[in-house]
DNA sequence: CTAAATTATTAAGAAATTGTGAACTTAAAA
DNA sequence: TTTTAAGTTCACAATTTCTTAATAATTTAG
């Protein structure tokens, strides 16, 4: 079995080290106590789960948290949050934001590792991770994609939108999701998205999935309806 | 929004009690302090979540989870286990057997309600499933309800007037209330809820409930005769 | 049963939303 | 510098949904 990466995220080098020290046996470690440094290694390299502490120098796990659960390719990672000095409030805040548990320091290693576990097991049960994509293969290097042995060249964009919807089936997004993970914080009218997508599309051609708009709402990617090989006799 | 359905199970009753009061403003509570009680509770009323002492009298919490995830009706249900005296072995043997998290008493209702919720939350972030109401299943965020495993997109007034249909089953619903409910302020004609209503049925086809008539009156949402196979014979 | 009232359905146009080509901008590559 | 590719916005076409009106069908009262 492949072990699951780990991102742990702590202002106290010392305690990245020991808990990095304690885990590496049962997951693959990087850590970090810089939390733009951690949000590029997530969106870059995506880990399974996150260990994060409340307290960061530069900026604060709490709204760290919150950014992360607004990226729809990210949201579905674990956070556990842990801090150092623990209060009813900080522990409401913390799964206010979306944390998948709480745990006040001194960390035990055993209790750590259990809790971990368990909310790995959760997302591996429930997530459709499972999804086929079919004919399509993606390569995240070169944004590329093969389709029945065909290359296609997407840009970043549309790439990152394809992720999206494929991490997504059959679940609305508004384009105002879309805008939130893609563009980040830089503002880009709505209608972008639709340019974006009829060149995602035209792109797709053969996929056996289809992104379809719901009317008012965003977009959806849908297995493709089988057509009928007969046809129907209509007058 | 609905209350989720809680099922708790403490072998002391006070402790029902108590968790029952201080929880029923956000939950829907069942208690119980027998496990097989709770197993047949369980499969019959599939509650949301459960929470589960360690120490039960007919057979030990542990064991009751380890069943309750054997069975893959029931194993997404969340479980939050509860113990009295806690250890590092009790700890690790429920999250051994499938649990979704571990409290040692005295518990803090609002420890207990946050950890109820981030549970909740991420069941249902990760298993985007509809609501049932007979052989219909509703989803709510793209406005779409399944029949017969055959998927059918409504619009948004379409939606809404079903829903305020289906959470007012067998009551008298006047236009007016429809006009209210949802177009608000915006003016339209009476007779404009009878061409949504009717492109409604021909979408609901299968659907074991029908929206009637009431001549002079409005509609209501009835269960659909059973057509008999055979003719009735009348003069 | 008939007439009046009410409901059902269809069709046409209005309104809202989405699709897409093209112009323009910017950044990187040749 | 020129060329190329990607990104953004705009304009208009295409599509979907909404509203109204007209007409057909059904129900009720007398």
């Amino acid at each position: 079995m492949n072990k699951k990466k780990l991102l742990i995220l702590d202002d106290d080098i010392r305690i990245c080290e020991v808990l990095a020290q304690g885990l590496s046996g049962e997951f693959e470690i990087t850590t970090t106590h810089d939390a733009d440094i951690a949000y590029r290694i997530i969106t870059k390299n995506s880990p399974d789960i996150i260990l994060l502490d409340i307290h960061l120098g530069t900026g604060c796990g709490i709204s760290l948290c919150k950014k992360l659960r607004a990226n729809q390719l990210i949201k579905n990672i674990p956070i556990l949050i842990m801090t150092g000095h623990g209060t009813t409030d900080k522990m409401l805040q913390s799964f206010d934001v979306g944390a998948d548990d709480y745990i006040e320091k001194p960390v035990d290693l055993v209790v750590i590792k259990a809790r971990l576990n368990a909310r790995l097991r959760r997302v591996q049960e429930l997530s459709h991770t499972g999804v086929c994509f079919g004919n399509l293969k993606l390569y995240s290097e070169r944004f590329e994609i093969e389709l029945d042995g065909r290359c296609e060249r997407l840009s970043e964009i549309e790439f990152n939108m394809l992720k999206i919807f494929l991490s997504n089936p059959n679940k609305k997004i508004s384009r105002m999701d879309i805008l939130k993970t893609i563009w980040d914080d830089t503002r880009v009218e709505e209608r972008t998205v639709d340019v974006h997508i009829s060149s995602l599309r035209r792109k797709l051609k053969d996929f056996n999935h289809h992104i379809k708009a719901l009317y008012g709402s965003g977009y959806i990617l849908r297995p493709s309806e089988k057509k009928s090989l007969f046809k129907s006799f209509e007058a």
